[in-house]
Parts: structure tokens; sequence; C-alpha cells
RNA sequence: GGCGACGUGGCGGAGUGGCUACGCAGCGGCCUGCAAAGCCGUCUACGCCGGUUCGAUUCCGGCCGUCGCCUCCA
């Protein structure tokens, strides 16, 4: 097996990685919280950790990815309200919409998905485990974390405790024994219109305990990888990592993979700067192998620029791609090509990295462009299907209509017999149609324009 | 202010102590009646200032700039 290498937040380095199971992969990595449609920026992880598991897949390991949905939580609550409907009926709205919006990215569900609002029972069990233990204590119907307590806390996210900004009018100041500290159970407050009963009184989880419950209760602690957006690293990470520590006496995850941001105009995309391109918006307007393709692109610990220019790269990309599979052949690649295809696999298993697997790859569309004779597309195929792309090589079957046909039949008569001129006008009619006529040795071919 | 990341050719984007990344766009050529597609060639860069070194884009220091987190944003 390949050695895989991963850079890894906490120790923040590339290191050889090793799973806690002999074969076995387990992922958990944090989704959105479903307050309003998910925007490119949030589709990020979700393509990077879907093809991430294809690629362990590839390696021969069984992989199980979990991604949750943060279903409760007070951007819903305040969303709902200003939109004037249950924030339980908002919340089921926009999950569907995040199950059909990222379902179009043609990638597959996660082996999990689960939600905030169905692991409760679990939620509670694991504060009731850090109150025992004396990591966290009650107030006013709220109960709060220690983080004094725990004195591993800001080994994540490299940060002293001493040094953070102890944050003034935040949430819970006045009950909090220390700035710190940080929500575990919220008591229910009066303009909230879902609860669920705990040993402290009715109320609801903070946003951090539900991940360090589901992950567990699904993964168990001690998972291999725990992955998420870089934004997530503080305080929501660390705070994770620390509940599980202080309940468990073991670390949550023993990598954590962190991708970069989506910037637009050098900024991150976020619904407080107002500059949101919906996921099902850029899917309409470029296509799911263009986004694919264009989030493959950039390494996935770097920032990378969304915009119109890096999506119509990305689709010419495609395009180029879609033409090489026109004169590919079924079958397996010529052994020449197969240092190529172990280069690519080779970049992935290098901190899984996607720009250098593809500038193989394109070495591999040159190397097959060239070439005279037909070219099995088996190896092709296998890096593309890793990448989830290889429905590029599919044939798109696209039949003229019979009438765009008789034109270009009639443009070939035109042109045996050299009229040039009548050729030309009719390749404008089939044009006119939405059709491309292209001359080749063997006569003419009809593509979709 | 604290912590961290990053500054590569027209654009996007990898990587390396000395050797062509790759893609998009442009230009020239081959092919083609002309196109399209493809191929070949070309444009050969590493923010600034020092230091280490035989040699630095790559290591170290400083500076400038951009970005992220520190405010329950993927």
């Amino acid at each position: 097996m390949t050695e895989l290498r991963l850079y890894d937040t906490r120790t923040r380095t590339v290191a050889p990685f090793a799973p806690r199971e002999p074969g076995r992969v387990s992922i958990y990595v944090c989704g959105p919280t479903v307050y309003d449609r998910i925007h490119v920026g949030n589709a990020r992880p979700f393509v990077v950790f879907s093809l991430f598991k294809r690629f362990l897949e590839h390696l021969g390991y069984a992989i199980t990815l979990a991604i949750n949905v943060t279903d409760v939580n007070d951007k819903i609550y305040v969303a709902a309200a200003k939109r004037g409907v249950a924030s339980v009926a908002l919340a089921r709205e926009m999950t569907a919409h995040y199950i059909e919006d990222t379902d179009r990215l043609g990638l597959g569900r996660p082996d999990h998905e689960p939600l905030a609002s169905e692991w409760i029972e679990a939620i509670v069990a694991e504060i009731a485990a850090l109150v025992e233990t004396g990591h966290a204590y009650l107030a006013g119907g709220d109960v709060y974390f220690r983080v004094r307590g725990d004195e591993a806390y800001g080994t994540l996210s490299r940060r002293e405790p001493d040094q953070m900004d102890q944050g003034e009018g935040v949430e819970g100041a006045a009950l909090k024994q220390d700035p710190l500290d940080f929500a575990l159970w919220k008591a229910h407050k009066a303009g909230e219109d879902s609860e669920w009963g705990s040993p402290w009184g009715a109320g609801r989880p903070g946003w951090h305990i539900e991940c360090s419950a589901m992950s567990e209760g699904l993964l168990g602690p001690g998972f291999d990888i725990h992955g998420g957006g870089l934004d997530l690293l503080f305080p929501h990470h660390e705070n994770e990592a620390a509940q599980t520590r202080c309940a468990r006496g073991e670390e949550l995850a023993h990598v954590w993979m962190h991708n970069g941001m989506l910037e637009l105009g050098a900024a991150k995309m976020a619904k407080s700067v107002g500059n949101i391109a919906p996921l099902h918006e850029v899917l309409d307007e470029h296509g799911r192998d263009a986004v694919v393709l264009f989030f493959c692109g950039a390494h996935y610990r770097q920032p990378i620029d969304f915009g119109a220019a890096p999506l119509a790269q990305a689709r010419a990309n495609v395009a180029r791609l879609r033409e090489l599979a026109r004169k590919l052949v079924d079958g397996s690649s010529p052994p020449e090509l197969a240092p190529l295809r172990e280069r690519f696999f080779a970049s992935l298993a290098d901190d899984y990295n996607t720009p250098a697997a593809l500038a193989v790859l394109w070495e591999w569309v040159r190397e097959a462009n060239r070439r005279s004779e037909p070219t099995g597309a088996g190896d092709l195929r296998e890096m593309l299907s890793v990448l989830g792309l290889a429905n590029l090589l599919d044939d798109p079957s696209a039949q003229a209509p019979s009438e765009v046909v008789a034109l270009a039949q009639a443009r070939e008569l035109a042109r045996s017999a050299r009229d040039f001129a009548r050729a030309d006008e009719l390749r404008e009619a089939i044009a006119a149609t939405g059709w491309a006529v292209r001359d080749g040795a063997d006569g003419f071919e009809l593509l979709p324009l």
C-alpha cells in the first residue's frame, strides 16, 4: 500500500498516516449549519473530504465518513424568526436543500449525516459526564465547560488561554466563572420555539458539544481524522477536543485536517460580508464538472479564489478532457503511460496534493493526444474516477437531429465539389441550430455547441 | 493588540538548495480549402533588504503587503 502522508494541524507537520485499525479509516467532518442554503464556500469541505474518501478507497482502505448537519443553533432561531416560520421547519427545509444541492455535486453521500436534534440524548450524557468529573458546572440553567480545567486546552489551535481576548459582553458572561468558558447546555429562552429536556432543565445544546457526542457515537473517541474548515479550528475544534479529552480521557481524533477558505476578491465568502454565491446557482451556471475540477485546482489547505475567471478555466479544462475522451478507446492504457498514473497517485498520497496530481494528469492527456494509434482509457478513467470526474469519459451520445445531419451531408457534397463558399454557408446554418461541424479524415462530425 | 498562514511568469497554481511543474490566455508554426480539435515552439517567474552557502525562489533575520482566527462563519 502506498504510504500516505498527511498534514496534521495539531503538530503542524506532514507525517505518515497510520489508521488505528489496519485497513479502516474513520473520518468526521463538520458540516453546515442549516439556516440558509449553502454557498460554494460551504461546499469545499464536502467536496474535499468526499474526494479524499475516494482516494483512500483507491488505496484500499475501508472508509467511514461522517459529515454532520447542525440543525439546532442560534442562527437558525434568528433566521426563522425573520422569516416568520418555525425554527424546526426552517432547519428541515434547509437540510433538504443541503442534501439536494450537494447531491448535484455527484460525489455520493457521506456514510453518516447526523443531525444534532437527533442526538440530544448522547449530548446530554456527555455533558453529564463533564459535570460529574468537575469539568463543567451549572449556572442559572446553563451548563458551562471549565476551560481552565483542561491543561491541554489551546494545544490544537496553538493559543495560550492567558493571551486570549477575554471577550467582553459575550453571551452568558454574567454566569460564567471564567470568560473563556463556553456553553455546553443553554437554558430555554423566551422566543426560542424548540427545547429539550435535561437534568438541568429545558433547553438545548451548545454548538461544540454536538460534534463531540456525534463523532464519538458514530466512530468512537480516538477516531482517525477530524476535518473541517480552517475557520473552525478555534474555538469550535479546540472546544470539541477539550470536551472529549475531559469526558473520556482520550483524544477525540488522531489527525486534524483543515481545508482553506474560499475567497472572493481576497475576502472570505461569508454571509456577514454579503459576498455569497449559493452552491446551487454556481452549479447552474458552471456545471458540477467544472466546480469539482475547480476545487481540485488548488491544494486543499490553501485559500482558493472564487470567481468567473477560475471557473471559466475549469470549464475549459473540462472541455479538453471531454475532447480527449472522444479519441480514447475502452480498455487498458499503454504501459509506457503507467509511470504517469503512478506519479498521479503518489502526488495524492503526499498530503492529498490535487494540483500536483492534475499536473501529471495533463501530461497524460498530452501524451495520449499525440499518439496516433487508439489509446486505452483505463489509466485516465482510474485517475478521473478518484477525482469524481470519470463521467467526463462517458460518451455524451449527443445525436444531432436528422435535419442537421442533412445539412452536414449537403455540406460534405459542397466540399467535395470544392464549393467552399456554399460549405461555409452551410456551416453557419448548422451553427444556427446549435451544432458545430468538424471535418476529419473520415468525414464530418457534429458536436453540440 | 495576540496567534497563525501566505506573497511564484499576463492570470490560476504546484514545487525545489544547483536540473522543463502543470493549466488558462497570448504569439509563431504544423495540420486543415477555411475552421475546429490536436501537436510543436515561444513568453522561463519566484514581494523588498540583509545573512548563511561554492550556489537560494527554496534555509535564517528584518521590512512591506495580503488573508484567516481571536465575535457559536465550512
